[in-house]
RNA sequence: GGCCCGUUCGUCUAUCGGUUAGGACACCUGGUUUUCAACCAGGUAAGAGGGGUUCGACUCCCCUACGGGCUGCCA
């Protein structure tokens, strides 16, 4: 599933292509983060014509799992962020990180270093204790002669400069300038000759072609390190865009105290992917009063243009009105099958084809008025039950004796009419006129009797939804 | 500590030197009504603070405050 090797991804010099990535690390879920970061890239991608590649970063062999990686991939999935190749295992490339950092000790950009983790330690507790608050950690191999290393295990660090500056040109957070004497000689190759990541993931952008590295603003300031080492192996310097992170409701970084951090846990909690994607595009990104728009939509119109600087807040409650739009939006099928996964992911027990029919059937007349599928479930309610039916506190009230007795004599008029709204509506109507009630104390019972809810959606549609035999059979059981 | 980034209604945002600072969510009021939702009409609500630049600043510059990030042989 997950390969070290590269399919031929270059683009050819002619047509250059935009191609992004996502480079998540498998140490968990799908952060929600990542998830719209991923969205941004994609988006970014088919909006070019271009392509959206995926890569593991695993070179944290303590912290990276297979389960992590598979739960991402679903999570994605699930976004509906379909990538393109096959997916890059970092660690799989291993051998070419080491191969790059070797070449750049050839071309004298990078160098050996022999101090051990004990040594510059006591360098930074030696620069505190001399007044500096901090110091960035100055190798004393920096510049030594070759015939003066040890036969001992070494770094290879990258041989910054120590003057001048670093000019990142992002476009969404500007013209960013960074001191070089702020950086340290980045260790680039570890002594057990692993790659460190912010080597590996210049050599895999490059190797993999990517044009545009879309991510989030925490790697604002490793990208002048990175753009030092594509200029020591003279590589071309992709576009930056680094996005601002997401905030929990309190502004805080997002963190699991605000609740559901990971993707596939807005899944379980029954947010249609299509809202999901829509309420992420929007959040940080805009298009003029654009609000809700299909993913074709978004596809169409995004831009890196229109990405805001400044850190976003997840609002729920917008999150379920947008969702709440897509639901209305869907065609039944679609959202009968995404309703299935929902089930799953859930991990309620799935409907019976029973149940499905009559839902496909009725759908119309609760998608409109839910906001998620929990929503959507508890809606159409009537749908999925079968008698006896259960009338909870509120519809029983709706209950009483009088109210049965309206219920009883009410029955026989429905035996004979044919069953379409245009026949049902007229013969209520009549009946409450008849009977001296408003419609209010008819609509009341019948929906306790069909329901056993005191809210549900019109009452004529649930007739028409359920069929006259068992709304007659639900009449009488709750008027005997 | 140092460096970097950010700051428009409660929230997401529009604005790219001249606007009654617009939209959406949320909230409130009224209407419709068959409950809920939806819908229609209306309303409350914003440029962090202080200095400049300018005929004129939300918009450009500086300072402060606050928030975030980076500062690892993590990614």
């Amino acid at each position: 599933m997950v390969s070290g090797k590269l399919t031929n991804m270059s683009t050819s010099s002619s047509t250059p292509q935009v191609v992004t990535r996502f480079a998540p690390s498998p140490t968990g879920y799908l952060h929600i983060g990542g998830g719209r970061t991923a969205l941004f890239n994609w988006l970014f991608a088919r909006a070019n014509g271009g392509k959206f590649l995926l890569r593991i970063e695993d070179t944290d062999r303590e912290r990276s799992t297979p389960e992590a990686t598979a739960a991402i991939l679903r999570g994605l999935t699930w976004l509906g962020l379909d990538w393109d190749g096959e997916v890059v295992s970092q660690w799989d490339r291993r051998a070419r990180h080491a191969e790059i950092a070797h070449q750049m000790l050839a071309r004298g950009t990078a160098y050996k270093c022999f101090s051990t983790q004990e040594e510059i330690a006591a360098f930074r507790t030696q620069a505190e204790a001399s007044g500096a608050s901090y110091a960035v950690f100055q190798s004393p191999w920096r510049g030594a002669d070759p015939s003066s290393y040890p036969n001992a295990p070494y770094v290879i660090r990258m041989l910054a400069p120590r003057t001048g500056e670093t000019l990142i040109e992002d476009q969404v957070q500007g013209r960013v300038v960074i001191k070089n004497e702020t950086l340290d000689d980045m260790i680039v190759l570890r002594s057990d000759l692993s790659p460190t990541y912010m080597l590996a993931v210049v050599v895999d952008d490059h190797d993999m072609g990517v044009t545009h590295v879309i991510r989030g603003d925490d790697h604002l300031n490793n990208a002048a390190r990175q753009q030092m080492v594509y200029t020591a192996m003279d590589w071309a310097v992709p576009v930056w865009a680094h996005i601002p992170l997401i905030h929990g409701p309190d502004g805080k970084k997002l963190s699991k105290r605000h609740g559901a951090t990971g993707v596939e846990e807005y899944q379980a909690m029954g947010y249609p992917a299509a809202g999901m994607r829509n309420y992420l595009t929007r959040l940080g990104w805009a298009h003029g009063d654009m609000e809700i728009f299909a993913t074709d939509q978004a596809v169409e119109f995004f831009d890196l243009k229109g990405i805001g600087k400044a850190p976003a807040r997840l609002d729920f409650k917008k999150l379920e009105n947008t969702c709440g739009h897509h639901l209305s939006m869907m065609e039944n099928a679609a959202l009968l099958h995404e309703l299935d996964g929902y089930l799953v992911a859930a991990g309620v027990v799935a409907l019976t084809s029973g149940q499905k029919d009559l839902l496909s059937r009725g759908l119309y007349c609760v998608k409109d008025r839910a906001k998620t599928f929990p929503d959507l479930i508890e809606k159409a309610h009537f749908m999925l039950i079968s008698r006896p039916i259960v009338a909870d506190e509120p519809a029983a009230k709706a209950l009483d004796p009088v109210s049965r007795g309206i219920l009883k004599s009410l029955t026989p008029q429905l035996q004979t009419v044919s069953w379409t709204k245009e026949e049902i509506e007229p013969i209520l109507n009549q009946f409450v006129a008849q009977n001296g009630l408003s419609f209010g104390k008819l609509a009341g019972p019948i929906r306790a009797a069909l329901a056993g809810r005191s809210t549900t959606p019109s009452v004529f549609d649930m007739m028409l939804v359920i069929g006259r035999d068992e709304t007659i059979a639900r009449l009488t059981e709750a008027s005997a």
